[in-house]
RNA sequence: GCGGGUGUAGCUCAGUGGUAGAGCGUCACGUUGCCAACGUGACUGUCGUGGGUUCAAAUCCCAUCACCCGCUCCA
């Protein structure tokens, strides 16, 4: 049975084993932003290598792509972030809780006793910020869900929830843009561009990971929330009327992927999003959520798997439209109103002409969008192991082979009788292949330990054995079983192994 | 941002006003015959940071930063 890991002591040992530092620390820290150490770069590398595996090179129907961070200030303005990316924020004077505006309720007036005033709570990200303001202002009907208090609010505080910065050296020259809060809009960006590269088909994909940058009003537990992070967007075009069975297809494979990494199923669940929480363009959204230890053990989300219908395409089409109100604007984008619509948006240039069909539409787009940092969090957290053998506490990661940062660890039993060149040699040649680790110093035992609290799957060890027959021991990391290999079949057996 | 907790060596922690410590880890040398072995030795500290009180501060006071838990939010 595997140990529940504490927070604590993932933190710790990504600490003391070089996987994640604390970014600036010898200056104190700088909140929300963690590096990756020696370690860490491979597991990360790992997790984007095997959701690429997955989502781009093994599947015939989705391609690749990586954008640039900085984009068109109206990319923003069409995708709706530039006006509605931000959260309206209340406190409560009486007991200091700070509570979203959009989640308080309506005390109910005796007349309406079934509560119907309730209204069902919409996400304050799709409402613009100043008509939200407006609405927010009259609080003094609302309860604070902490304490009961009605009305005793402060002035709604809004959160700009997108990194701004300047580009262009010139101070009276620079523009205002915006560092992306998802990757997923380069992806419509660029849309006409891959269709008229690629001679892809309707229904395809377009798959890019990449950072990304949100203010979050607070961070959480470690690398969970920070506001520079890392994301594998995926957006799959496909025909409307066909988009509820690609929303099963993605949920599943999405799923899947976790699975066969090595999260326990017990720890993985999915969890639909009820009708009031959806953004008003999302048709469905389902979020895969793992169990956490943080706090209470909760169920955090690691990937959202939307339907974003048309709106994405269509909101782009509008963007180009308004160009030119923005260059009279100044490139002042609060200053602009988005232009409505074309009669012909159907034949707009993000829209898609099905040959076979001889039918011309705007394809609604599914889009799993998953947390590479958390994924790579929840993978720690569920490989980490302790165990007790023959007295002492082993510490490890059982990490499924694709992920582990090291593949194989080579170690001379001893550093005498040639064995540490006979260990060099076999380390060289299989260092082509897969990320390899030579060590000889101190004892073995000690030696398999430290891989073990690395991940490494294997460990070969040359000893006496190896003189006579050309035979290496393949210790294995789960059940520290060992089995003689011998030399020249090394690199297959461990192919085989490892899965690679 | 609010409330609660924490911050001393790479890690875990002891140290409540008087010379900064332990265990583990790391490194070196010797030894080695398969699971954090043993011996000897060595390195490691802005006591989170800045200020104040004091003859004297890791210790008391103020401010600040960071992390954890909760509220909240999300990939």
């Amino acid at each position: 049975m595997s140990k529940i890991a504490k927070l604590d002591d993932i933190v710790s040992l990504c600490k003391r084993r070089g996987f994640i530092f604390q970014s600036s620390e010898i200056y104190g820290g700088l909140a929300s932003c963690y590096d990756y150490g020696p370690l860490g770069v491979e597991l990360k590398n790992n997790v984007k290598k095997a959701w690429w595996k997955s989502t781009v090179q093994m599947r015939d129907d989705v391609v690749g792509l990586d954008c640039s961070i900085l984009m068109h200030p109206m990319v923003w303005k069409a995708s709706g972030h530039a006006d509605k990316f931000a959260d309206l924020i209340a406190e409560c004077k009486k007991c200091n809780t700070r509570t979203r505006v959009d989640h308080l309720k309506e005390k109910p007036l005796p007349s309406e006793a079934e509560g119907v005033t309730e209204q069902a709570a919409q996400h304050t990200e799709h409402i613009a910020l100043d008509a939200a303001m407006a609405k927010a202002r009259d609080l003094s009907n609302k309860v604070c869900p902490n304490c009961g208090t009605v009305g005793r609010f402060t002035e709604p505080m809004p959160f700009k929830l997108m990194f701004e910065t300047q580009m262009g050296a010139n101070v009276d020259d620079s523009m205002t843009m915006h560092l992306r809060p998802e990757t997923a809009q380069g992806i419509f960006a660029n849309f006409r561009n891959v269709l008229d590269t690629t001679r892809v088909k309707i229904p395809f994909g377009i798959a890019q990971i990449g950072k990304s940058f949100r203010n979050e009003v607070t961070t959480k537990a470690f690398i969970f929330r920070t506001r520079e992070f890392e994301q594998a967007e995926l957006e799959f075009f496909c025909e409307p009327g066909t988009d509820e069975q690609w929303f099963e297809h993605w949920k599943q494979a999405r799923f899947d992927w976790y699975i066969n990494l090595g999260l326990k199923k017990e720890n993985l669940r999915f969890r639909e999003h009820d009708i009031d929480e959806l953004a008003h363009y999302a048709k469905g959204c389902v979020d895969v959520e793992y169990k956490f230890p943080f706090g209470s053990g909760d169920w955090q989300e690691l990937e959202g798997i939307a339907n974003r219908t048309d709106f994405d395409l269509r909101q782009h089409q509008r963007g180009i439209r308004t160009l030119n109100k923005w260059y009279e604007s100044d490139g002042d984008l609060t200053n602009i109103e988005l232009s409505n619509e074309a009669e012909e948006y159907l034949k707009g240039p993000l829209s898609y002409f099905d040959d076979q069909q001889k039918k011309r539409y705007i394809p609604y787009v599914i889009e799993p969008s998953a947390g590479i940092d958390r994924s790579a969090l929840a993978f720690l957290v569920d490989g980490y192991d302790e165990e007790e053998v023959r007295g002492e506490t082993r510490n490890l990661l059982r990490f499924s082979p694709a992920l582990a940062p090291v593949k194989v660890a080579v170690f001379p039993l001893v550093k005498k009788e040639g064995m540490p060149d006979i260990a060099k040699n076999i380390y060289n040649d299989l260092k082509k292949h897969f990320n390899c680790f030579y060590d000889e110093k101190g004892a073995i035992g000690r030696r398999y330990r430290r891989q073990d609290e690395a991940g490494t799957p294997f460990c070969l060890t040359i000893d006496g054995q190896t003189l006579e027959d050309n035979t290496v021991t393949v210790r294995d990391r789960d059940s520290m079983d060992q089995i003689r290999v011998s030399t020249d079949q090394l690199t297959n057996d461990l192919r085989k192994k490892l899965d690679m």
